[in-house]
DNA sequence: GTCTGTCAACTGACTGGTTAGTTGTCTGGG
DNA sequence: CCCAGACAACTAACCAGTCAGTTGACAGAC
């Protein structure tokens, strides 16, 4: 029952995911991590390397999670917002270690994971301009960076704003659909103009 | 000339700003603070406190300057989407401070500067809503929310998008008004549809 | 069945270096 | 003379990473 290497691993990335998310990786503790997951420190080191790498770990995990959880749709990208939404509100840990990353990690370090996830999304909205199915009055890496920013935009907004916010995130959810769908310049709502 | 307690913090203030900006509170080392203005460590603990208020001190300058520099105008949220972005741009240290904000500061823990000003924005929307300026088609919390996400669009994105990104300042900076305009239902160009 | 050798999984204790915060003293301007 | 501004030196705690050694599972010999 004890002794299993892949279970251990598993309740590292767990424990190291909560304590990265909370605190960042300078924030982290490696003990503290360590002492959460059951064992002993010495086994991050054994698994993983040393800090960076197993926040590298942890957060190649998310993303791969987050590929399968919210999948790209070039054709429909309000709906792919609405998925993206749906993901961060369910687990707000994605958005915050995802910020983390942004902010920690040294310029010039590029996971493979999201290199890739990112080539893959810009190359099918290309390709949905060019089949007519997306106007092409922005470039594809521009339209992707509005969808995500507003996907995200009521975690990325300083926390004083969000205790203003409506609590209701199904209401949230609809203005984030419907503002992707405003970006696209087909409203479902033409507005009052 | 040395003996000058306001020119002090000032040189305080600044060799923090950029220590923050650069490493957030958990990465930032008092030392290098104050070995980077050029004084000694104690005097931060004399001036400011600790190295939580400090951090405090720093941001609710920022927010100051940066409500300075992009004067908040509710008949026009586009313009001043633009004015946010090129705030952005000039000094890129504003998004990442505000991000660490945002992660780092306790929740539960709210500066002055920063609920006032959101305040005076909300109550600003509402009013121009009131008066057919802006349509109102989203609360005034959803709009704001949604103008300074759009604004910090290509700061808020993973570092892997942004190099694929167009270095293209000003192009960048039309999406965002754009994006501004089209999600007030008012696009300047109507798109296909 | 049980004894024994082997190896991966695991641990407690340690280290070298770092860090936030403090204190007692000095200095120069008024 | 006096006191705010400045600092070197200090402390107590902390922390990433290491290491020598222990434990448990299991395979093959008998």
């Amino acid at each position: 029952m004890a002794r299993d290497a892949e279970r251990t691993k598993k309740r590292l990335l767990e424990a190291a995911a909560a304590e990265f998310a909370a605190l960042g990786i300078a924030g982290a503790r490696v003990d503290r991590i360590a002492h959460s997951a059951g064992c002993n420190k010495a086994m991050i080191y054994a698994y993983f390397g040393n800090k960076d790498q197993l926040f590298d770990a942890v957060f190649t995990q998310l993303v791969a999670a987050t590929v399968e959880r919210a999948p790209f749709d070039a054709a429909d990208l309000a709906a792919y917002a609405g998925r993206l939404f749906d993901r961060y509100e369910a687990d707000p840990a994605t958005v915050r270690l995802s910020t983390w990353y942004r902010l920690e990690r040294p310029q010039g370090v590029s996971l493979q994971a999201v290199v890739a996830s990112n080539k893959s999304k810009l190359e099918k909205i290309e390709r949905a301009q060019r089949e007519g199915l997306v106007p092409a009055h922005y470039a594809p890496v521009e339209l992707l960076t509005l969808v995500i920013a507003t996907a995200g935009a009521w975690a990325s907004v300083n926390p004083e704003l969000g205790s203003d916010a409506p609590a209701d995130r199904e209401r949230r959810r609809v203005v984030v659909v419907d503002a992707v769908r405003r970006l696209l310049g087909t409203p479902e709502d033409p507005g009052p103009t």
